[in-house]
DNA sequence: TCTGGGGTCCTAGGACCC
DNA sequence: TCTGGGGTCCTAGGACCC
């Protein structure tokens, strides 16, 4: 096998998207987070990191560490207008291209070489283009599989190239700690350490049954493949979604019901029309709540005919939202559509509840409006306010 | 310092069926 | 009278990733 699997990572991508479009902001320490009173950085550039300002840290804290930093709300439609035009690049390479998410993907670059030529030209020329196109930066791992494509790219950033040769990953992969194994996070690397495990050689080494008493079947197998070197993983380029979901953490606890039913019809309002526009209908509805001491539940129910209408998301995720808080002062809700189906794949609802397709009909209506005029200027009373739609 | 929001995958128990 | 073994679905929770 040669290394022709490539692993792209744009550097602290919402940040430099920012900078890209602010070119005064360059140099500075910049921070794209949740400004609310809850928020937590979601990137932060190499100026900012060096005062110890990274991803998941609460914004308040950030601020305490870096009192200069730029600190900017996230704006999902810039980047993903970057990422699509950066996949586009990837894609003018080769069609294997499996994004992971708005800011990274694997390529599969073997059949690409009589074209564009050997994996690190490719990466190279990947690296000139995005950084000509969009001034962002970015580092490529290029190995022969996936995840040893993902570790070259963490072990070379910023703005870097790292390429692992077949007879180098051992070499390369046996010194380093088991949490830089893809799936061992915090939990895994302490249950491993109570095994004498610190090193990915020493998982490597030890025996798959006594791996699994530690850490469970599927992981066991899974880590002592990846600790030695193999990955089966091929590049995927047609992935599909298996939920979709959305939730908010509110400034302050809340436990007034009216707040809560907003919130949740918000939720839901949501999660149906990302399911309409995606083309899915899902069965299961999940609430889940978070109270204020931080404890968090989850509450399902399965539908027997699949729907996307968000006024049935909410009856049902009002229901067990209900059930379950009992009035307590609440962090967090949250609304998921799961066990998705193509909408076209399943069998019409013969005419039972016909209420519930006028629902989906409006919603379908307020859908076609947004794309007109926008989603600001279609909100319509009965969709916003649960009680006017009611009666 | 006080913990976001979008997801995926795995585990485990119970129900139910053959 | 005591009791199997496998498969699938549902529910809840948890670990992990970006």
């Amino acid at each position: 096998m040669t290394s022709g699997i490539l692993h792209v990572d744009m550097d602290a991508f919402f940040a430099s998207c920012e900078v890209a479009r602010r070119p005064e902001l360059r140099g500075r320490p910049v921070i794209v987070g949740g400004l609310g009173a809850r928020g937590v950085v979601s990137a932060a550039n190499y100026p900012a990191r060096a005062y110890g300002v990274h991803s998941a840290l609460p914004m308040a804290m950030a601020r305490r560490r870096c009192p200069r930093g730029v600190f900017l709300s996230p704006d999902f439609t810039e980047y993903k207008r970057v990422s699509d035009s950066v996949m586009a690049i990837f894609r003018d390479v080769t069609p294997l291209v499996e994004p992971l998410s708005v800011d990274e993907a694997f390529l599969d670059v073997r059949g690409a070489r009589r074209l564009f030529g050997e994996p690190r030209e490719i990466a190279e020329g990947i690296r000139e283009r995005i950084f000509a196109e969009h001034d962002i930066t970015c580092t490529v791992g290029v190995a022969p599989t996936k995840f040893m494509a993902k570790l070259a790219s963490t072990k070379a950033k910023p703005d870097g190239l790292l390429v692992i040769e077949p007879d180098g990953v051992l070499a390369f992969l046996h010194p380093l700690p088991v949490s830089d194994l893809w799936g061992v996070g915090e939990k895994t690397a302490s249950s491993l350490a109570r095994l004498g495990l610190h090193t990915v050689g020493d998982v490597a080494a030890l025996p798959v049954a006594r791996l699994r008493a530690a850490v469970g079947q599927a992981a066991a197998l899974h880590l002592h493949e990846l600790a030695s070197g193999r990955d089966p993983r091929t590049v995927n380029v047609t992935r599909e979604e298996k939920s979709v979901g959305a939730e908010t953490t509110f400034d302050t606890d809340v436990s007034d019901p009216d707040v809560l039913r907003r919130a949740l019809l918000e939720l839901s309002n949501k999660v149906g029309s990302r399911a309409r526009r995606a083309g899915y209908v899902g069965r299961t509805v999940t609430v889940k709540i978070r109270f204020d001491d931080f404890r968090t539940i989850t509450r399902s129910r399965t539908l027997h005919t699949p729907t996307d209408v968000a006024r049935e998301l909410f009856t049902l995720a009002n229901a067990l939202l209900t059930e379950h808080s009992g009035g307590a002062a609440l962090r967090l809700i949250g609304v998921r559509l799961e066990g998705l189906v193509e909408t076209g794949r399943v069998a019409r609802q013969p005419a039972l509840g016909e209420r519930e397709h006028g629902w989906r009909d409006a919603e379908q209506t307020v859908d076609s409006l947004r794309e007109r005029f926008g989603a600001k200027v279609v909100r319509p009373a009965s969709l916003l306010d649960p009680a006017a739609g009611d009666h």
